[in-house]
DNA sequence: CACCGGTACGTACCGCCGGTATGTGAGATA
DNA sequence: TATCTCACATACCGGCGGTACGTACCGGTG
């Protein structure tokens, strides 16, 4: 059943998590304390640590809900009809695009292999971003478009530049150039790994 | 000249940065408190922050330090006799083998781009490693043995790849077996860049 | 050698922050 | 209506980064 404490009480936990991206993006990690945190929410630290366990969950949550959102676009691409290569490509741009996201950035691709230990946001991210590339990888593999080396490796590498990229583009004082130029070298390292 | 005040007082310094960079490297930059590293160099925090402005300066000294005693090595390569090309994939294996120093991993590769901020660290890495990277890329197209793309793009991707290596061959259970997996790959991209 | 100035620390203390223990009142239950 | 329960609020603690201030010792000067 539905009842009305059940919908307070999920929109106070809604709240702290919106409170939480909003300063873990804007102030990282260290910066932000759960005094700030609660205060934005309108609520007490009482009502945290009722739905949290401490800081790193609440951060834990924050990634949670924003790789959440963000997955959904992505998978829309990954997903559709078209040639695996094609495809491919298209999720790049996607996943490029997603990476200029200010909340995205900072939350995961900077502070979450920091704060959460790179153990696990290596499991964690089995489940969102990092689990849909490698899907990507190993479509064009199958598919006999690349060559055959370790997905899991080729992955992780691809994630990596994909990360440096991003955050060179959101750094530059012309992210449209820089975004043309990180997505056309990308799509030209993929070719090199072309089979012929 | 050289008194005996400066040689006393330089090696309180060093002691703090040395029990600094152990400290991190162990325990990451918030998990370490500035009483263990006064504790462990035998001082107290007045000599600290008679040194340093405080936490953050003390983190880019062990940074820096790190950087320091690592580039020597890698310098060595880079500027060696040799063709391009071979002198590119020395230069790919030593990284990939100092990578595997667990100060390396910790404090460059994992809390660096966090503690000091994504665009100071860009900054101070243009002195060390990716500044280098840089240099052995640029190596390359100026040699004609890779597509002429923009040299400042392809060696943020790359050391974006090279350091998701990194964490992979650190935290994997078979690091020897990864870091040859790891190699090849990246090999294997540089060589889809190449000219016929 | 006596004196003195400054540097290289040591000591004591503050405010903030993450976390905990406990109180309390509104809504669910019978 | 009486009671129970849970979703918070309040008050407080210990630790940590940072600061203010005291002090001893080295090195130059007359």
């Amino acid at each position: 059943m539905r009842t009305r404490r059940a919908e307070y009480s999920e929109s106070t936990r809604q709240a702290l998590v919106d409170s939480a991206v909003d300063l873990f993006t804007k102030r990282g990690y260290a910066g932000t304390s759960l005094d700030e945190v609660v205060k934005r929410a309108r609520v007490t630290k009482g009502a945290l640590y009722h739905h949290f366990s401490g800081k790193q969950a609440l951060f834990e949550a924050a990634f949670a809900q924003v790789e959440t959102r963000s997955i959904d676009s992505l998978t829309a691409v990954i997903t559709g009809e078209g040639e695996p290569w094609d495809i491919a490509i298209a999720g790049l741009r996607a996943y490029v695009r997603k990476c200029l996201d200010p909340e995205y950035q900072r939350i995961i691709v900077h502070e979450a292999p920091v704060v959460m230990g790179w153990e696990r946001w290596r499991e964690a991210e089995e489940h969102f971003s990092f689990g849909l590339l490698r899907t990507a990888v190993q479509l064009l593999v199958d598919a006999g478009e690349i060559e055959e080396l370790p997905v899991e490796i080729m992955a992780r590498l691809l994630f990596g530049a994909l990360s440096a990229g991003a955050s060179t583009i959101a750094s530059t004082s012309d992210p449209k150039r820089t975004g043309r130029d990180v997505e056309r070298a990308i799509v030209r390292v993929l070719e090199g790994l072309r089979k012929k």
